[in-house]
DNA sequence: GCCGTTTTCGGCCCGACTGTTTTCAGTCG
């Protein structure tokens, strides 16, 4: 079993326990193993041949989760799973995921209905059934109808690109605002899109952020916060206002990641001092410590300051402490790219439109690598146009200073192994990709020797 | 469940919004 499924038994697993209604405390700590393991790079199952080597060499796995892993890799569950789904069965878990249920009440409906899927919960809703329950009532039931609908055709999470794009149209929209959350943290993919306004009237603010054009739904809103759900995807935005002297304590905390914040609001606590986001202040009297910056906060609590793709709580605030931090890599550091298309395949944009693309965001060279003929609905290239390619390449250098242009393919491995192009083709060149692109599926040992063979070509 | 700046036992983040709640539980950020 890979990572990435025993993550999922121990994050289901801990779902389960907190419908059973057990101690939140033991429950995160299933949820932070399953985290701290799907990011493992080593598969579990290859730490456990090892003799001499322990699960709980892992932060976060202690003894009793070294047990529950260890049964888990020899039988594929464990006994609090076990016991778990013998309470409950697995199909009541995607209830959870709608926004407005959540363990109590989701506990009540399935002991009170005996429900054990959105199905169900949908008809209870819709016959008006929730409201005989104590605490729930008609709104209840049209919030779930709606959660329900929205669960279905959503896409769950969005790419930080088409993210991208809503959060400057909100930007424009708004004015001042900022970008938190996963998408400040430079996250691959974003649940929503949290943003933070401060220094303005909150009632002015949200009252015109509900009435943005595109608002589809207004889930919530306060006197201090407000949800909407946007646009034809239906991606939630979260807007919050704070004070002009809480910016720094009002990023800090909206950047998140939530593990990162509890870490560091309980190292607050360890010094007299407790964190929010209205600021850092001390425990008792009050006083206000730090707040208006970011790196005033950090800096109050013995920390550098931690760029924001680091706050996931897996080891940065430590290094923090120690002046430990790595130096992050940034766009400046890029001197070029290797891989590039141009229209002689699949590209848009010509070798010359690459490199005067090149030349503007600051690199010193690219490689163009077309691909090879093998890859036909992409026009790839046989031996007699690479080699015209490299030509053209060449001439290009001689005519243009500003970016080198290696002449390169992005050559098909074939399923033998072999190369799609003549080595006496390849030669030519002066930078070979290899990529697959056939036979994907086949046995993980033939792909291996496929690979390795490919890589005895003298060019690649 | 885990972990150790006080700790091998006792903590484990803190605040906003909603509803049928009439004093706060549940959910969510
Ligand atoms: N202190 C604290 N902050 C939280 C908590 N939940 C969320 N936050 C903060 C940190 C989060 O990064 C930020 C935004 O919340 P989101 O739910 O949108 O999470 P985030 O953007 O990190 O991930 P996402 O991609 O939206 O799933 O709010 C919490 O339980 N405690
Ligand atoms: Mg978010
Ligand atoms: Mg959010």
């Amino acid at each position: 079993m890979d990572n990435n499924e025993i993550a999922r038994l121990l994050s289901e697993t801990a779902d389960l326990m907190e419908i059973a209604g057990e101690d939140p405390f033991r429950i995160r700590s299933y949820r932070n193993a399953a985290a701290v393991i799907e990011a493992h790079p080593e598969p579990l199952e290859s730490l456990a041949e090892q003799p001499g080597r322990s699960f709980t060499e892992i932060p976060g796995i202690g003894k009793g989760l070294a047990a529950a892993l260890a049964e888990i890799l020899a039988r594929g569950s464990f006994e609090r799973r076990d016991e778990m789904l013998e309470k409950y069965p697995p199909t009541v878990l995607p209830m959870l995921r709608l926004q407005g249920v959540g363990p109590k009440t989701l506990r009540a409906l399935i002991e009170h209905f005996h429900i054990s899927t959105m199905d169900d919960l949908e008809r209870i809703c819709a016959e008006q059934r929730l409201r005989t329950l104590p605490r729930m009532g008609a709104k209840l039931e049209e919030k779930i109808l709606r959660s329900i609908q929205q669960f279905r055709q959503s896409a769950g999470r969005f790419t930080l690109d088409f993210a991208s794009g809503v959060v400057q149209e909100l930007q424009q929209y708004l004015g001042e605002a900022v970008p938190a959350g996963s998408f400040r943290r430079g996250k691959e993919t974003v649940g929503d899109i949290d943003l933070l306004v401060t220094g303005a009237e909150p009632a002015a603010v949200l009252e015109r952020f509900a009435a943005y054009p595109a608002v589809k739904e207004v889930l919530a809103k306060g006197e201090n916060k407000a949800s909407v759900r946007v646009g034809f995807e239906g991606i939630q935005v979260d807007l919050r206002v704070l004070p002009a002297e809480s910016f720094g304590a009002a990023l800090q905390y909206f950047t998140g990641s939530k593990e990162h914040n509890v870490s560091l609001r309980t190292r607050a606590a360890h010094r007299e001092l407790t964190l929010n986001e209205y600021g850092l202040f001390r425990l008792g009297s009050g006083e206000r410590v730090a707040g208006e910056t970011e790196e005033g906060i950090y800096e109050a609590l013995g920390l550098a300051w931690i760029p924001p793709e680091l706050r996931e709580n897996s080891g940065e605030i430590e290094a923090a402490a120690a002046g430990a931090l790595p130096r992050l890599v940034e766009r400046s550091d890029i001197r070029g790219d290797l891989h590039m298309h141009t229209r002689e395949s699949d590209g848009r944009a010509t070798l010359e439109e690459m490199a005067e693309a090149a030349r503007e965001l600051g690199y010193e060279y690219i490689a163009i690598t077309d691909h090879s003929k093998s890859l036909a609905m992409a026009n790839g290239l046989d031996e007699k146009r690479a080699v015209e390619f490299a030509r053209r390449v060449r001439e290009y250098n001689r005519r243009n200073g500003a970016v080198h242009v290696f002449a390169g393919l992005e050559c098909d491995i074939k399923r033998d192994g072999s190369m799609d192009l003549s080595e006496d083709a390849l030669a030519e060149l002066d930078f070979v990709v290899g990529s697959v692109h056939s036979y994907m599926n086949i046995d993980p040992r033939e792909m291996t020797d496929r690979l390795l063979r490919a890589l005895e070509s003298p060019s690649l």
